[in-house]
DNA sequence: TCCTACATTGGACAATGTCTAAGTCAAGAA
DNA sequence: TTCTTGACTTAGACATTGTCCAATGTAGGA
């Protein structure tokens, strides 16, 4: 994730304790944090830090395409960092648990020219879902 | 969309005046509204209709499958009556135009078993983003 | 026509996100 | 190192979307 303070940094990022702090909350590959829990994480480390700047930096990360926003169910979204890999995502129905999970063949294929209306399709999200194995188990 | 009427009727429900304006707004295939919109549209005929009523009328149609909830940009969620007819959509980036599209084959056979972590998947949504020709055309 | 269970209403409340004015500080300049 | 400045952060007000509840109204069966 130091790459990515790099990255930024080289990009005319300044660096602060705020940023960095957020962009080690979000350290990991199968993360999928709300802004809030992101918020929760990085109080823990930085208490002062406050709610604005927990949005206004994700809301970076999204524009220069570090993190990914992801919105299964109409409530808060989350933030995905796993944003260079290619991915989908499986949603459980019931806990709303998320996994990152690859498809075969490109989802924009599927769709056929006269499917497209004049748009300039540029993006394809796929969002499955189902029960997981937890929420499957005989309680 | 009186068939959805009567559908709903032998079902055990009561037929309100609210009820039959709101499913009435919905008439129509391609037809995307937020609550509020379906709010301010049904408020034209009935004008004392609450925005709870609409909230737990829409919530019902989305029950009884008669209606699908589509949330495209994690801001109000959407209601499509085009729920007998499975469909995807394409969305603009821009201005938020929604259209329904058909896919060639079945999205749900792309997600191969290993990548399925053994949830019992159930559902697939898949959502395209563009440019509409509205959004795209030259000033 | 009358009853009553179900539906509606208005408004308070909750969750999530945005905006602003004032204060703070990172990083380049001297 | 210290200074300077524009970018960053903060707290809290505000906006949007959605939910809940107690009081009131009413559809449809008896």
């Amino acid at each position: 994730m130091s790459d990515l303070l790099e990255r930024l940094r080289g990009r005319g990022w300044r660096l602060t304790a705020q940023r960095r702090v957020v962009a080690e909350v979000l350290d990991g590959d199968h993360v999928h944090y709300t802004a809030d829990e992101v918020h929760a994480r990085a109080s823990e480390r930085l208490p002062e830090i406050s709610r604005a700047t927990v949005y206004n930096t994700l809301g970076e990360l999204v524009s220069l395409g570090e993190v990914l926003e992801v919105s299964t169910d109409g409530r808060a979204k989350r933030y995905d960092p796993n944003a260079h890999h290619d991915h989908q995502h499986l949603v459980c129905s019931r806990c709303g648990t998320i996994r990152d999970v690859h498809v075969q063949g490109d989802p924009l294929s599927a769709l056929p020219e006269p499917e497209r209306y004049g748009f300039q399709v540029s993006e394809v999200t796929v969002t499955y879902r189902g029960i997981c194995p937890t929420c499957s188990a005989p309680s």
